[in-house]
DNA sequence: GCACATAGTGAGTGTGCATCACGATATGCC
DNA sequence: GGCATATCGTGATGCACACTCACTATGTGC
């Protein structure tokens, strides 16, 4: 029966979340970081000084949230809240030195990780495994399942 | 170059681990679930009835965090209480009847979603992914990542 | 210029997880 | 037999995260 078989699979897929969601909470600690302080350095680090309100829509997360999250890091001195230059009622939240710095050795992280899962693999196996993980979350998204947070319309 | 490539297949990684942690999230909420109470569930499905030091060592939390995610359990239904036969000290939980029905209708949507994932996939690329899967999840626990709580020698 | 929309925050709630302190019970050892 | 010690579960407390609701300060459109 295919049904084992995908059965089986899946739960390779399972242990691959759980195994990665674990690694990336636990290296992100030892910065000093919590997962959702981290996706709002890694968003701003491609948007640049952005408002609360900016990271807000962009995380999928209510504005309160975000206010949270800037306060942990402005107190450990990841970013800096700084008067928006036209529009009074908001902030822009830029890097710190440090933030900068702390995020550009994520991304150097980022790669080693790459290269640990998938360096030294033959070409034809890398490239089935690529198209096969493809596969598997357009199935994913053609249920509906995002990435992005759902934006409705009106 | 090859890291491009891995950079690209890591990010598909990456969103698989995102999206079905979503998906899974919001589909336990229906049932009135989270997921760690599910977890302590599906823990308690393949063990029987034990004891919250049981449990708490299986899913590799305090037993404090048990207490609580059995109290949540206890008054939402799902499981119940009962004073251990010959250790005074301790308790066994074990399922309601609804609770078992359940965990009982999990197992079959956890068929579902493997044949959402893999379902009609021709034999040959099916394989391949499944082998792919597997030798990424080996680097992982190569490196010291396992899936079950790191037990420590004294 | 006033109604209404928007940016951010205080207050309060719920969930998950942790540690510390503690009472109740079990057990090992003299 | 009895006391030291280990173990089971829980109260209290704290942190991270996300939400809603209410509110202030400010921007914008008619």
């Amino acid at each position: 029966m295919a049904e084992q078989r995908h059965y089986a699979a899946l739960d390779r897929v399972l242990e691959l979340v759980v195994l990665i969601n674990k690694d990336m909470t636990e290296s992100l600690a030892k910065d000093g970081l919590t997962p959702s302080r981290t996706t709002l350095l890694w968003l701003l680090r491609s948007t640049g000084p952005s408002t609360q309100r900016a990271l807000a829509d962009g995380l999928g997360v209510s504005a309160r949230t975000v206010t949270g999250l800037v306060d942990g890091l402005e107190a450990t001195g990841f970013v800096v809240r700084q008067p928006h230059p036209t529009d009074r009622r908001a902030l822009l939240v830029s890097f710190t030195e440090h933030g900068a710095a702390v995020v550009a050795e994520m991304e150097r992280q980022h790669g080693e990780f790459a290269d640990l899962l998938f360096g030294g693999m033959p070409e034809d196996r890398f490239e089935s495994l690529y198209a096969g993980l493809g596969e598997i979350v357009d199935r994913l998204r053609s249920v509906g399942l995002t990435f992005t947070p759902t934006e409705e319309p009106s």
